[in-house]
DNA sequence: TATTACACGTTACATTATAACAAGTAGAAA
DNA sequence: TTTCTACTTGTTATAATGTAACGTGTAATA
C-alpha cells in the first residue's frame, strides 16, 4: 500500500492523488460505498488542484465534464465525500479539500494560511485526545471534530 | 472581580451576561477601545439569548432598537467584537456568540450540540499546546484558532 | 478649530447553500 | 426476469449569508 501523504511541502501529488482514488475504489469495493461518476469525478477534481475549491468552482469543472450545472450537483457530490472521511470541509473558507489520508485521518488539523490560502492537513493524536478530555468535562459525545488554525505558512513568512 | 462562566448547565445569566458588559466598558477604558452604541448593542443582544446568533438576526434586533437595517451593520459590529475577543465566530452554525469568558478565553473550544444547536464555550490548555506542537511541526505560525466539536450535549443524550 | 482617522448608514450586489419535485438507475426480492 | 424499493441525478426556484463602495457624520488629536 502506498503511503500517502499531503502538506505543504512540493511533493509528488500525482502519486499521492492516485493512492486516495485508489482508496476511494476500495472503500467502495469494501463497504458498498456508490462511488458514482459524479462522485468520483468531484474527487478527482478536488486531488487535480492542490488547495481547497468552493462548490461552485468544484460545479463549473463537474459541468465542463457533462455533469449538471446546478448547485445541488455539486454539493451533493462533496458531501458524500465529506460524509465518508474522502474529502473535508474547510469552513473558514467555505471550501473543500480532498482527504490527504483518508486510511487514517478522521479529525484532521487544518493549517490555513491566511496570506496565500494554502491549505495544510495535519493530524494529532495529542489535539484529539485533549479534545475527547474537554467534551468529558461537559457530559459531551463527540461526533465531529473541526479544527481549523489560521496562521502563516512558512513560505508566506518568508515573504514577509 | 466577578467570576464569569457560562456552560451547558442552566445558571445565572443575568449576571455573567452583566459582568462581560462590565468586562467591556473595562476594555474600553484601559485599551481605548470604541465601544459605541451599536457594538455595545450587538453584544447585549447575543448575551440576552443564550445561544448562538446568526448576522441577520442580530441585525433585526439591532433595527428594532433603531440602528440601522442593512447587513453591513450587523456584520461590522459582530467583526468588531470578534476582533476583541469580546464574541466568537461559530462557523459550523454562521453564527455569533458572545464570549463567555473575555478575560480568560482566547481560543476556545465549541461544544455544538447537533440535535438542539446549544453552544458551550470551552476551554483547555492541552488542546493548544498540542496545536502549537502541530503547527510548529510544520513551520507554521498561528494568528487564530477555531475549534468546533460536534456532537450531542448532556440533555439531548438523555433524550435519545 | 482644523485635521484626520474612524464609524455608520445605505445602495447594490456577490457568494454560498437548500428545498422540492420529476426522471432515471442500481440493487434486492420475488 | 421482473418488480419493487431506495437511492441518485438533474432541474427550477429561492433562501441565506456576506461584501464592496460611497457619502455622511463623529470623535480624538494636533
Amino acid at each position: 500500500m502506498p503511503q500517502i501523504s499531503c502538506s505543504l511541502e512540493p511533493h509528488d501529488h500525482a502519486n499521492c492523488a492516485s493512492g486516495i482514488l485508489s482508496h476511494a475504489d476500495q472503500l467502495k469495493a469494501e463497504k458498498g460505498l456508490r462511488m458514482t461518476p459524479v462522485r468520483r469525478a468531484a474527487l478527482e477534481i478536488l486531488l487535480s488542484e492542490q488547495k481547497a475549491m468552493g462548490a461552485y468552482e468544484v460545479l463549473e469543472k463537474l459541468a465542463e465534464q457533462g455533469f449538471g450545472n446546478q448547485p445541488p450537483v455539486a454539493y451533493r457530490a462533496l458531501d458524500f465525500l465529506v460524509d465518508n472521511g474522502l474529502a473535508h470541509r474547510v469552513r473558514r473558507l467555505n471550501a473543500f479539500a480532498a482527504c490527504t489520508r483518508p486510511e487514517t485521518i478522521h479529525r484532521p488539523v487544518f493549517l490555513i494560511c491566511k496570506s496565500c490560502d494554502a491549505v495544510a492537513e495535519a493530524s494529532s493524536e495529542t489535539v484529539q485526545t485533549a479534545l475527547d478530555d474537554a467534551a468529558a468535562n461537559e457530559g459531551f459525545e463527540i461526533e465531529r471534530v473541526n479544527v481549523e488554525v489560521l496562521g502563516l505558512c512558512p513560505s508566506c513568512q518568508a515573504a514577509a
